[in-house]
Formats: structure tokens, sequence, C-alpha cells
DNA sequence: TATTATGCATAATATTTTTATGTATTATTT
DNA sequence: AAATAATACATAAAAATATTATGCATAATA
């Protein structure tokens, strides 16, 4: 993963996306599906996840319920109202952004 | 400009795209072409453009040759080899950070 | 029983970028 | 002629974000 800093900025999209399609996701399953919907190319880290996820609850765009498994606790996390209209813009700004991507490396498109 | 966020981590690869398209190139010229080229969608700041020309400079990716126009000086940055090696790994690079955020987000592409 | 996997978290550091300035020359508008 | 805008460089303070390095604890597996 030699290009990680392309990802810089795009974090929370991943995250809102994930939690859009799967309705209810705990922080450690965020990590392991990223793992397999990009074959390792992407490595989410801890200090980036739990951060950014606190950081848009603070925000009001996710919900969260703890939920004992035996002695071991899962923070599920779920899109609020405002989480969900979150989700829809910024994957419309990731869509304008590979736009203007292709316009300024790819000749073709322009 | 919104998502600037995205931009994070794209700075290097737009310049270098742009020095290897366009022989030489200086940070002004840079920045108006940019503008050009996004209409207006990305706003590069000379805060941001500066230091990564001096940095890429120091990488030896970047050559610099000072003109001067009448009494004011234009810093002209070209490619040098190993600069153009760069640039063909970023784009790659590019492409495929474009793959794995589909992967991620468009449910089609996987 | 030792190791790996699960599951949370934070703190120090590094990197990159924005915002805010600063200096100076040349061209254009009032 | 004077004021403003455009050209052209630059840096410094602050903000944002992510990496790396830890830490704690439970459950499963070798």
């Amino acid at each position: 993963m030699n290009n990680a800093h392309l990802y810089r900025g795009s974090l929370a999209t991943i995250i809102l996306k994930l939690l859009n399609e799967h309705d209810t996701m705990y922080g450690y399953e965020i990590v392991q599906r990223v793992d397999e919907l990009t074959h390792g190319e992407l490595r989410l880290t801890e200090g980036a996840l739990y951060p950014s996820l606190h950081k848009m609850t603070a925000q009001g765009l996710l919900e969260v319920k703890v939920i004992k498994i035996g002695n071991r606790i899962r923070k599920y996390y779920q899109l609020t109202e405002s989480g969900t209209k979150e989700t829809v813009k910024k994957l419309a700004e990731l869509e304008q952004y590979i736009k203007t991507m292709r316009a300024l490396v790819n000749p073709r498109f322009r």
C-alpha cells in the first residue's frame, strides 16, 4: 500500500457508504470489510477509524448502540437521517473528484 | 469547493502530470492551468504549491531554471528522469485508487 | 498454554494543507 | 497620475488527518 496518501480525505466517505449498505456495523467489522472489499489494498487502521467514528457521532451523523457479546462489548453504528444525507453528498463529491482528476490527468477527458 | 478534503494527497500527482505534458511550467502558471482545467473546481493554493515544488525538487524529481522577465523572476520547473518515472508511478496509483474506491462505494463494481 | 483473533481506545508523531501574510513588479482601469 | 488588479515568488501559524505505537481485555484456536 504505497498510495495511502490518496486515501487521505476518503475515510468518512468509505465509512458512511458501508453503513449505508449494511444498516449497522461495528468498528472492527468495518476494518475487516474494507480489507475484504479492497483485497488488502486499503488497510484501515484503528487509529484513523475510531476517532473518525467518534467525530461523526459527535456531528450527529451516526448513532451508537452498545451491545454485550458475552463479556465483550461491541459498538454498533448506524446512520442518522442527517448521516444518510451526508452520505449522498459525499458520494457525489467523490464522483466529482474522480471527474476532475480525470480531466487533469487524462487529456482524453478534456 | 466543498470536497477539498478529497484532493489531499493528490497534489504531487497533479503537478507531475502537468509537467509531464507541458515540458516546463512555472508555479503561477500551474495555479492558472489547474483553475482552467477544473473550471474552478480545484483552487490550488500557493501555500500548498510552493512547498510541494520545493520538496520535489529536493527529492530530485524536478529541476529549476530561474528566468528573468524584465525585473521579475520566474522559476521554470521541469521533470528529471526520476521525476518522469515517478509520474508514471503516481498515475498508476491514482488509477488503482479510483478502482478501489469504486469497489468500496459502488456495489456494481464488485 | 501460548498464540492469534476479536474489540475497544488513545497518545505521540508526521504529513499535508489551509489560511494568512509578506514582498515586489507590471498592467490596467478610473 | 493614481489606484487597483494581476503577476510571481515565498513562508509561518494553525488546522486537519492519518500513521505508528501502544494499551487493555476477552474469546478462540493451535
